[in-house]
DNA sequence: TATTATTTTCAGAAATTTCTGAAATATATG
DNA sequence: CATATATTTCAGAAATTTCTGAAAATAATA
């Protein structure tokens, strides 16, 4: 397995995204292979086309894995595990959505809830200021839900609606007002 | 300045996220506190609170300034500089989507395009898939500036709409259809 | 200008993460 | 069962990031 000059560029590229995306070179580059790769790869033809060891492989597609981003596929008569990435984009962002919300918004949301908990510790400031989180965190999950919900093309329509989209917001009905904005 | 428990373990888990949200674990810490404390703080508060080395301190909110996360404020008669959070917890979370996205996604967009740019290189799978990737970064793109748009209100409102959602969407005028979804 | 106060820079130390090679484990086949 | 194939684990090496202390730079005041 020897890269394009174009798909090499790309796994690259994901790799030094990688750092920013809280995952590391490796694992961005294994995906981004994946990702442009028409068929299913073993571990041994990432290894070579990406000049690293065995075992960094190894470990990039357990955390993929773990991320569920990556397929796996079998052959007859072939006992090695092959991997790909979902056709469907938007089953790939929505996973990714649905991890990074996982990993960087539940844990805090968790932690809030459980120092509101320990009851009033007299420090009105900072109470106040992690209640006002806390809410903000609800909310954006709760809409997060919502989306997470509609079918791919109601998704699409609602992210194409351009200038009709703040009308469209004012035509819907009032809604609860303890939930409306603080001031 | 000594914290009490409450801002503590606060400050605690902000250090520990700090890692998944692809700062360091200090630059989390100094963020939490100046989010929990009413009054804004200069270097050497935030040193001692968080147990700290100055030149750290330093770096952390040199780092936090250029994610345009803090303000600097001034005291009459002190020339030290005093940092705070926005008061408008919105306002804080308009500028984090801000910056993630200028950090992780434009650069891929811009990366895409040059790519996409040195024209067909015969390797037809991997370029539909980078195409398509583009397209849909686009799309959200798109989205996300339309809500950028939008006022706090409205957007408070969109988020609350709940199971209005979905017939809201159906409810819209058709859009262009070059933006359908692909198959 | 000298002095003091404040902040930044930066080389290297410390800590952490990533990666490798070797060994261990697991699984199939003759 | 013995052998071959495939994958995982893991200790330590390598690379990278984070943090510190000391020095330098910046800026106000006497």
């Amino acid at each position: 397995m020897t890269l394009t000059p174009l798909q090499q560029e790309f796994v690259l590229h994901f790799g030094e995204m990688g750092n920013r995306w809280g995952i590391n070179r490796t694992v961005g580059q294994i995906y981004a292979l994946l990702f442009i790769s028409r068929e299913a790869l073993n571990a041994d033809q990432i290894t070579e086309a990406l000049s690293i060891s065995r075992s960094n492989t190894s470990m990039g597609l357990k955390e993929l894995q773990s991320w569920k981003l990556v397929r796996l596929k079998h052959y007859q008569g072939d006992r090695r595990d092959y991997f790909t990435t979902p056709d469907d984009l938007w089953e790939i962002v929505r996973t990714l959505i649905a991890e990074r919300k996982k990993r960087e918004i539940d844990p805090t949301l968790t932690k809030l809830r459980e120092l509101e908990m320990q009851g009033p510790a007299g420090d009105h400031y900072a109470e106040a200021r992690m209640t006002e989180l806390r809410e903000l965190i609800e909310l954006m999950t709760s809409f997060y839900d919502d989306m997470e919900k509609l079918e791919t093309e109601r998704l699409v329509k609602l992210m194409t609606l351009g200038s009709k989209f703040a009308s469209l917001i004012d035509k819907a009905g009032a809604v609860m007002p303890s939930l409306k904005q603080r001031s």
